[in-house]
DNA sequence: GCATTTACTAAACAGTGTTTATTATATTCA
DNA sequence: TGAATATAATAAACACTGTTTAGTAAATGC
């Protein structure tokens, strides 16, 4: 009963074929423009049929999520190799911004958007917000260990990491950043300087 | 030749009555659920007639936009009679998350939403944000000048400011703070405590 | 009192996400 | 192999959305 199994991969690759799409048409025109409709032209199938293979809109972008948080982990696990504690954090803090400036769609999906945040509440998880924010307690406990950032406590600690560096990144991709009045590199300038001049503040 | 005052008052009564409905529907409902028919069927008229007195959706919340900035500036204005300059930095900081947690909506239209910013594209300045930010810039100033921070760049400090109270905020109004795994009222505790940690990382 | 301007709306347009009923194909079993 | 069943795909519809156009009724100007 080979059958089976080869209808089962068919159907895999049914969701990648539509996800692949999904992910092209997102990155090119944007959330709201890519509707289900233009995936299902792309893909040269009716839109009902997407319907076969996703519940709705929500799940299709769920896994563009996740797949964006794929990819976010690649970059943060290049810092894996930088010894001392707080230069990882740095490291990590920067990444994190750099990801966000030039995936500004994918940031959109991972920290700022509600769509894919509705799936969440079914399935009661948010594995991949959990995976990244593990690297973050990780590398904060390290630091806190060795006594190289100030003593507090560790959630509340990286709580002010991520905030700090979430708000960087997410006033700048939702234009907020125009209040500055510079051309768009001179912000870029600011946000890394905003950076460091945190570290150096939570540096013992 | 009053007939010409009393229509243009006329045009601003229908004007604020669309805005009334709107603002009451948008909180009640939120921003996806307060459609132009919602609106209409709300103050009896069709919907057609909404775009006799607004260009399109985008400028009728840029308008509810600009009135809940003037509610936050509200909030901000009671901390001017704090005489120590950081003590008032450090009440505008947490009026400013109060005013996020218990006005959601508000909040998303003022610094997450996309839809406002359109508008600003158009008007070439973000008015109401600019004014906000004042706020933040001359606190920040007078906290420089008598030496009660650490010395650094004032719009560096104010854009770490900023970030720091909107990246704590944007991430609890989007859902983001559920990596937490803890009740509502736990994860704002550790909300207020992050920003004491923060303001006491900043003092000099 | 008549012509003109203003205020309003019904209906349509071009989209959206999603569901249902139907058809064509593939698989199973006698 | 041939009939019965299960699967895959779709056309069409449903209930929405923001927005525009053409036409009507009332208020205003002369």
């Amino acid at each position: 009963m080979a059958i089976k199994e080869r209808k089962e991969r068919e159907k895999q690759e049914m969701r990648n074929l539509i996800i692949e799409s999904a992910t092209q048409l997102f990155l090119k025109q944007g959330y709201d423009k890519t509707s289900i409709r233009s995936i299902a032209d792309d893909i040269e199938y009716s839109p009902a049929t997407i319907y076969l293979y996703f519940k709705d809109k929500d799940e299709i972008f769920f896994v563009i999520h996740e797949n964006a948080f794929e990819i976010l982990e690649q970059h943060l696990r290049r810092n894996d190799v930088i010894a001392d504690p707080f230069e990882r954090l740095a490291g990590l803090g920067r990444t994190y911004i750099e990801f966000g400036l030039q995936n500004p769609d994918y940031y959109d999906l991972m920290f700022i958007m509600r769509a894919p945040m509705e799936q969440i509440k079914n399935e009661e998880k948010w594995k991949s917000g959990e995976c990244a924010f593990g690297y973050l307690l990780t590398t904060l406990s390290a630091c806190l260990e060795e006594s190289k950032i100030r003593q507090g406590d560790l959630y509340v600690t990286a709580i002010q990491v991520w905030s700090f560096v979430h708000g960087l990144v997410s006033l700048y991709v939702r234009g907020r950043m125009c209040i500055l009045m510079m051309p768009d590199d001179a912000t870029r300038e600011i946000l890394y300087n905003s950076f460091d001049l945190f570290l150096a503040n939570l540096k013992k």
